[in-house]
DNA sequence: TGTTAGCACTCATCGAGAGAGAGTGCTAAC
DNA sequence: GTTAGCACTCTCTCTCGATGAGTGCTAACA
């Protein structure tokens, strides 16, 4: 059996009216509801052959039909009228999106705030992964006696501190000539590539200040490891879920919101590394949980580098269309506003 | 009507049985589980009174009693018998409190995660306000063409570091000088109380640095207000929420999680500036949200300084001994801690 | 041969009604 | 003052039938 110019008229059909109403449809209310020119008869006789073809489904027998998950791919590839966003609602991301690009950390909630306000779903956002960034620069500047800040610049352009113990004779100078020595070795290395003879001609130019450096790599490990663990996803709209009429079951709300609080797993539904614009549908899922939503992701990046990725999670039941518009929009934005920014 | 020995028996009794069960309890059933003496037909005239005075209240015509707001009130203040720890718990306790403490957020985090999984509640950790904190000392760092790293050491030890723009011929003496004179001027004030004569003095020593001062300013009271917005609860375990019978209906939960997102406002419900322990029973509580909920809160301090405040967060029927002893136990070892720290 | 009308059949949902069970309040006896 | 007994109330659960949306099949039609 084959798709035919009908056949496909009715799935998409079945799927529009399903996304909207959330409710089975059947043969007489297509008929009714879309001008196809035939018969609920034939409507019936077509939505048989779209069963056997596994496009549609019935939850019970004599209800109406749903979409299953190879009925939403299909409508997603091939029968789904791109939406582009018009003017206004870009104007709106944009200028939403240039308004807080101070802290990256905001950039990322506030982003997340906007996709879950726009899509009236839950949206995932990965921020800029850490892990390959490199040693730029260290200062060490005056705190209390006993006590130095160290300054980390990372070649990414991060800058961080942290307070490390030194011994309380330290003079600055003996400070100074340590972060010269680690400036010039270390430029441009991640802490695993340090080497051991560097570390050793670290050691032999510096020999007076072992724990100074102990202290000083210790800490630099902790920095540059910690990146890995901190690349956090952040959750919007969570609440959305509970207005969607597939979650009015408290069961299903609990273990979705268990999922969304361990958040680590729900890197897995954002393809990080898979760039440009993903939709996962139900069961294509890898994740039991979500076996019932979909996820439209789609990775952004800073001068051509991919380094995170945004999404939103819905039921599968969701508007495909528009949401893909966004997230698409979404991470062009991103893009823009993070590269311009960086320069 | 007077309380007499056998009322308060029998209030006990309904309250732990309630807290117990979640149902509500019958004379015949209080006959039965409580070995009080006396038959089902006097508890029921004892539980009329009981029901006069305000203490207990029936659901519907002819089902057992609940306690009323005020009967858990006059259950904590009277009849409850002080929970206390078993060495084994408060072995427990400390063990996790010292384990993560090297960043505050993480102290906070870490204690509210161990509340909410000891009581299997929500648990509300405010972290030590900022609101206070004045300006220490500042520093610039080398960062970019047109750009320098500026580090704010604010008095109460904290440091921030973030991104200023400066003109592209800025030389480093220039920026020390100007670092020297805000160091000079302004140690000890919040940002807000700097005089206008204290800015005419800047300007007028530093008349070239304009364009410098102004970025500068800009940042610092970005940075010194921002501490104010960024005195947020740190929340854990809200999902136990939704083990709670009654929070099996859906509309319930969605307003609770909606009053958590928006988490501003629940630091009302921790009191912080009210030294101690301190017990809220249902409408007591000033959201109306809240008003099935008791909240367990008690400060914290550092120095003898009280500087935030803890909460457990739970429907009215909650087990208030328990509770009441975890949240004191916390907040005694949360402060052993904290001061340790900071020595 | 494809399309349509008609009809019997299925199944979830809703509401009414009956029965069970828990608990009360009142009365009268102890 | 305490207790037993009893009528009464109210929720909860289960069942049952009615309703209605929808299907699949058959036979007629173009």
């Amino acid at each position: 059996m084959q798709m035919d110019e009908r056949k496909r008229k009715i799935l998409r059909a079945i799927v529009q009216d399903y996304i909207a109403t959330a409710e089975p449809i059947g043969s007489r209310t297509i008929a009714r509801k879309f001008d196809l020119g035939v018969s609920s008869a034939t409507i019936r006789n077509e939505m048989a052959d779209l069963e056997d073809l596994g496009f549609i489904e019935q939850p019970y027998t004599s209800a109406g039909r749903i979409p299953s998950d190879a009925g939403y791919r299909y409508f997603v590839d091939c029968l789904m009228d791109p939406k582009v966003l018009n003017t206004e609602e870009m104007e709106f991301i944009e200028r939403e999106s240039t308004k807080r690009i101070h802290e990256i950390q905001e950039v990322i909630t506030h982003t997340s705030k906007l996709l879950s306000e726009l899509t009236n779903l839950t949206s995932l956002v990965l921020g800029p992964h850490k892990a390959k960034s490199t040693f730029g620069k260290l200062h060490f500047l005056p705190y209390q006696p006993g006590q130095v800040i160290m300054v980390i610049v990372k070649e990414n352009g991060a800058v961080e501190n942290h307070i490390i113990e030194v011994g309380e004779n330290q003079t600055a100078e003996e400070l100074q000539q340590v972060a010269e020595v680690f400036n010039q070795k270390m430029r441009g290395y991640s802490l695993n590539q340090v080497k051991r003879s560097m570390l050793h001609e670290i050691y032999s130019e510096l020999s007076r200040q072992r724990l100074l450096i102990d202290n000083t790599l210790d800490m630099l490990r902790a920095i540059l490891d910690d990146s890995e663990e901190d690349e956090r996803i952040c959750l919007g709209g969570t609440l959305n879920m509970l207005n969607q009429p597939e979650f009015k079951d408290l069961g299903k709300v609990k273990t979705l919101f268990k999922v969304f609080e361990e958040n680590e797993s729900l890197k897995k539904l954002l393809h990080p590394h898979q760039e440009g614009l993903n939709v996962t549908i139900g069961g294509e899922n890898m994740m039991k949980e979500f076996k019932d939503c979909s996820v439209i992701s789609a990775t952004y990046k800073v001068n051509g580098l991919t380094i995170g990725a945004v999404g939103v999670l819905g039921p599968t039941r969701m508007d495909y269309a528009k949401v893909i518009a966004i997230v698409d929009f979404m991470t062009r934005s991103l893009t823009e506003v993070l590269t311009k920014r960086r320069r």
